[in-house]
RNA sequence: GCGGAAGUAGCUCAAUUGGUAGAGCUCCAGCCUUCCAAGCUGGAGGUUGCGGGUUCGAGACCCGUCUUCCGCUCCA
């Protein structure tokens, strides 16, 4: 990471605190590893952030609908998606030589060298005898006796051990077969940790199998087990999408980064049922659309790049992601994966019920290939943090204002009396008054009016209204503009109108 | 998890060999001010991350612990 990178992303993270955008979760406590919350100015631009997701995706595309999933699902639900399979393993380090493994693929690992040894001595004994037995030789030759014997045992040790949940006696059986690291040759091990994906958590006092519940740790299931309710009560042809925003949560095995890669995190999800065939166009589609909505926030088009993947998961047959420029280099920012009907096929097995859609066109049904987009929200956020904080230098004098695109800003306009008295201040307050319905608003009288401009600069407020002693006599005031410190003279009745134009979200939607 | 560095006021940092914890900014109450920070007066704010130990005496030395940052490792 280069040197002013590297200081940008600390005043990224220090700005973030100091004006009440981001602070550490459970600070008082020391905080929490890689656990944040949003302040009073993060949570509105977070929440700005989302709305203009939403309503590209929603308001904007008469066939995409937008739902809500709780964040609880059915146990089965994990099952079927493949993570709770995938991501379950126990895994151990080599102190030697820095490497981990899967401590139940070195078992594995020993039990097929016990049985590469019996086979050795079935063919060394093939040789001998003949005619040979070989049932025979296996259940009398006391060498394959004792290797049965180990194998036996072993596997019996791991079901236990792995059944009841117990890493240390997987621990302790890595140690006990004597087994050692294939890189650094030693038996330095460590505890056996088991880094599940998933955080769990129970409910109630139902059957003890199912009692176990998952907080999810991806949105899009609650789309897939939905879709169907979905598309017939909203009366869905295909193509069509459902969106959602919501809480997603990953045992990151090391989460870092600032609020890049948290355990916590927010989703914003589309996932667009197309017809099987179809789906590489769609894909395609939605690879520029959504490239574009990024670009639309006027940070910079050269920030972004599309990063094609070339190993691709089981269930995908394409896949990419919108790459940003961080100051710590570029990464995932929204992944667009064509999922093929995967996801929909496994919950029909797992559940039992047709998950299919019926083509009156052609009177046929068939299941949806799915084409995904998918967006961390938290990311997005520090994206465009990152991106809109700047540091200027004025003569002698530097300005820290973060340019922040004026429809995400968490305040529109700051009203400003010149001075605390002479009635500006009152003059102030029913002009705030009679925005404050409209538009999000900040009142200041503290301090100089220069200091109060850069308050508002370093937290990216676009416009400063400006109360003065002409305001008292023509009702006119002055506005301000962030980004080049110029203002010019406004009637006050002009400004609702002004400030809906230049910092409302209508002129990007229509862009969509 | 391993290795390295660092934790002192809201923030940035001082504190000589171990000898009374301080400054600037911020914040609060006023004063002064007619458009771009750092004018004046007064005030608040600390169990020096936490717990032990050595010492007449620890912010400093020793041990433990927690947190953060950097690198390695992992990441559907």
């Amino acid at each position: 990471m280069a040197q002013h990178s590297e200081d940008l992303f600390k005043s990224v993270i220090s700005h973030a605190k100091e004006y009440g955008f981001i602070f550490p979760s459970s600070e008082i406590y020391d905080g929490l590893s890689a656990v944040y919350d949003y302040g009073q100015l993060g949570a509105v631009l977070k929440k700005n952030l989302r709305d203009y997701w939403w309503k590209s995706m929603v308001q904007m595309h008469q066939n995409i609908v937008g739902i809500d999933a709780s964040i609880f699902m059915h146990p089965t639900v994990w099952k079927a998606s493949g993570h709770v399979d995938a991501f379950n393993d126990p895994l151990i380090d080599n102190k030697d030589s820095k490497k981990r493994y899967r401590a139940d693929v070195l078992i594995e690992d020993y039990v097929a060298k016990l049985d590469a040894k019996i086979q050795q001595e079935v063919e060394k004994a093939a040789k001998r005898f003949n005619p040979f037995d070989e049932t025979l030789f296996k259940s009398t030759n006391p060498r394959i006796q004792e290797y049965l014997a180990k194998r036996l045992n072993t596997m019996e040790r791991f079901k236990t051990a792995m059944e009841s949940n117990d890493l240390n006696a997987v621990r302790d059986l890595i140690i006990d077969l004597e087994i050692v690291c294939p890189v650094s040759g030693t038996r330095n091990w460590t505890e056996v940790r088991q880094f599940n994906l998933m955080f769990s958590t129970s409910m109630g006092s139902v059957s003890e199998e199912a009692s176990t519940l998952y907080l999810r740790p991806e949105t899009a299931q609650g789309i897939f087990v939905n879709y169907l309710n979905v598309q017939k009560s909203g009366r869905l042809k295909l193509p069509f999408g459902i969106a959602q925003t919501g809480k997603a949560f990953r045992n990151e095995i090391v989460a870092r980064q600032f609020i890049f890669r948290m355990r916590e995190f927010e989703q914003m999800e589309m996932q667009f049922f197309v017809k099987p065939g179809s789906e590489m166009e769609w894909y395609e589609h939605w690879k520029t659309k959504r490239l574009q909505w990024h670009i639309r926030l006027g940070l910079g088009a050269n920030l972004y790049r599309f990063h094609d993947h070339v190993k691709l998961a089981h269930y995908a047959n394409a896949a990419c992601d919108i790459e940003f420029n961080f100051p710590f280099g570029f990464k995932e920012l929204e992944g667009i994966h064509s999922r093929t009907d995967f996801d929909l096929k496994q919950h029909e097995q797992y559940s039992g019920k047709k998950l299919q859609y019926f083509d009156s066109e052609t009177n046929q049904h068939y299941t949806p290939y799915v084409v995904e987009t998918s967006v961390g929200l938290d990311r997005l956020f520090l994206a465009v943090m990152s991106a809109s904080l700047k540091e200027e230098q004025i003569e002698q004098d530097t300005r820290t204002v973060m340019q922040l695109p004026p429809f995400l800003a968490p305040y529109k306009a700051a009203i400003l009396p010149l001075l605390k008295k002479d009635g500006l201040p009152e003059f102030s307050m029913t002009l705030l008054k009679s925005l404050q319905p409209y538009i999000e608003l900040f009142y200041d009288e503290k301090d100089t009016v220069g200091k109060r401009y850069r308050r508002q600069d370093a937290i990216g407020t676009p416009y400063c209204i400006t109360v003065d002693h002409q305001s008292l006599e023509d009702s006119t005031v002055t506005i301000r503009y962030r980004d080049t410190m110029h203002q010019e003279r406004m009637h006050s009745t002009a400004l609702l109108a002004f400030l809906t134009q230049n910092t409302g979200m209508a002129t990007v939607l229509q862009g969509v």
